[in-house]
Formats: structure tokens, sequence, C-alpha cells
DNA sequence: CGGGGCTCCTGTGCGC
DNA sequence: TGCGCACAGGAGCCCC
């Protein structure tokens, strides 16, 4: 499921493709990826509503539409939203006023799609925390936030309440570049650290929305083309192969039911191992 | 309250 | 080939 750098890509093929153009009828094949309001709703809401900016918040997507409507969609695991013709195997088709179509498909009907007068509306919205690439997240605040809490370092990054927007793949990689271990207690992160840390994190998540994303499996873009971040992983999904920097196997340990990759040497085994050599 | 575990789903790949 | 199990870019909910 795509994370920031996916549903980026998606939030600007969409300005590119569908912003200004209006919705003018709405197909539910599956009215399980509908959350709020009942379909039927849902499909009046929409009718015949212009879109008029795109954003994206944390992971979802919401898309201003006239007379103070949002279009939130979560495509969580495995949602897409593929531009062109009218898809018959999608979960949802949006009818749309240059001739085109925009259809959502969710082989594993994980996502959400919700129509809402305010986004407080959404606990998911009103939960988000600040954005990785946003400024104000600056080194001396994210030092103090990593030092009010205690869980390891890599659990931290994917709470989307802490931040929002890494998910499992960029939260492997990100640990990797930085050198830091990810079972590594977020209070025990010394202030060069947590800089390294905020520096490195935009750094990837930049070249990967450069890059249009990683499709490891079901991700597209808007036009069903992969994203090319792939060739630039380094630990997710490697296990037992070479570490790029020194050459000793990835591993794989899970943290917070998610399996996280990472190289033993190159991330600093301060807060895994030194902590249970302690007791 | 923070945090772990289960749940929502379908599909794929693996070992036996 | 067939079967069962583990696991997959996420996150809400329950319970300790």
């Amino acid at each position: 499921m795509p994370e920031l750098p996916e549903v980026e890509t998606i939030k600007r093929d969409l300005k590119r493709l569908v912003l200004s153009k209006a919705i003018r009828g709405v197909t539910v094949s599956d009215p399980r990826v509908i959350a709020r309001p009942a379909v039927s709703g849902f499909i009046r809401a929409l009718k015949n509503r212009t879109v008029l900016s795109v954003r994206r918040r944390a992971k979802a997507l919401v898309m201003c539409l006239h007379d103070g409507l949002f279009l939130v969609i979560q495509p969580k695991m495995t949602g897409q939203l593929i531009y062109g013709e009218m898809a018959g195997d999608a979960k949802v088709v949006f009818a749309l006023s240059d001739g085109q179509y925009l259809n959502y498909h969710d082989r594993r009907v994980l996502g959400r799609l919700s129509v809402l007068r305010n986004l407080e509306q959404s606990t998911y919205l009103s939960s988000v925390g600040p954005d990785p690439l946003d400024r104000r997240v600056n080194d001396t605040d994210f030092f103090e936030r990593l030092h009010s809490r205690k869980r390891p370092i890599k659990a931290l990054l994917m709470d989307q309440t802490f931040l929002g927007g890494i998910g499992n793949i960029y939260a492997s990689e990100i640990l990797f570049r930085a050198g830091i271990h990810p079972l590594k207690p977020s209070s025990r992160l010394s202030l060069p650290e947590a800089k390294r840390l905020v520096r490195i994190m935009r750094e990837v998540l930049k070249e990967a929305i450069r890059f249009r994303g990683t499709s490891m499996s079901t991700y597209r873009d808007v036009l069903n083309r992969k994203g090319r971040f792939l060739a630039r992983i380094r630990v997710y999904g490697r296990q037992g192969q070479p570490c790029f920097g020194c050459r000793l196997p990835i591993e794989r340990t899970m943290i917070s039911g998610r399996s996280t990759f990472y190289c033993g040497r190159c991330q600093n085994e301060d807060g895994g191992t030194a902590a249970k050599r302690r007791g």
C-alpha cells in the first residue's frame, strides 16, 4: 500500500489529470469500500461536483469539491486510482466530464472512500501527526518528541499520530541509511542521531517521490505505471542477502507485528542486544 | 495512557 | 497437483 511517496505521486498525477473536471456519475461495484455516507448518499453527493483541489494528508488523498464537500480516499494496502477507460473490475468508477474515467481498484478491499462535510469527521485525518516533509518538523522539537516516548524508533516512525506518512518500507530504508537500529528506544537517540534522522528521512522520501514510489507488488501510479524506487531499496525484503555496506546478511525481525529489515553491523545495536545484555 | 494483538480482506508463494 | 500456512506498502478497536 502506498506510503507517503506513492500517495504524493498519485496526488500530483491527479492534479494534472482531474483538477477542475467534474464527476458526472459514480458506479459502486463493491459497497465495502464506501465508508460514509451509505452508497446511495455517496453517489448522490458526488454527482456533478467539480474537483477544486487535490491534497495529500499523511497517506490519504483529499479532494475538495464544490459546496464544501470533501472526497477522502485511503488506499491502505492495495488501493489504486487508475485514470483512463472504464475498468469492468474496478470497485468504484468515477465518470469524469472529459469523457474519461477514474477507476478505484482494491484487491484486498481494505481501502476506504468517504464524502465528508468537515475533515474533522475523519478520525484518521484529525489524529495524524505532522508531515515528515514539513519544515516545521525541526531538529530540536523532533529530538524532544523522541524523548517523550520510549518505543522502538521504528514503531514510532510508523505511528501516524507521531508523524503522518511513513510506512513499513520507508521506515526500514530510512533507519538503514541513518545507521540507526530499528529496535533502539526513541528516548535513547542522541541529538546528532535525531538530526541525522530528520535529514535522512527527508532525503529518502524526496528521492522516492522523484522515482515515483516503490512498486513491490500492486502499487501503480494514476496512469498504471510502476514506481522505480524498488531499484534503490537497500534493506526491505532483502533478508539473507548481503548488506550493500558491509556484505553481512540483512536481518529480519518483527516490530509491532510488522516485518523489519536491517543490518546488524551498519545499524548500531545499542537498543536491541545491548539492552538485553543489561537486562 | 501506551502499546500489543487481533481484525478487516484477498492473493501469492512456499513447504510438505 | 493440492493443501495449509505465513505473509503482504494500513490502521481501527479491544483489552491489559
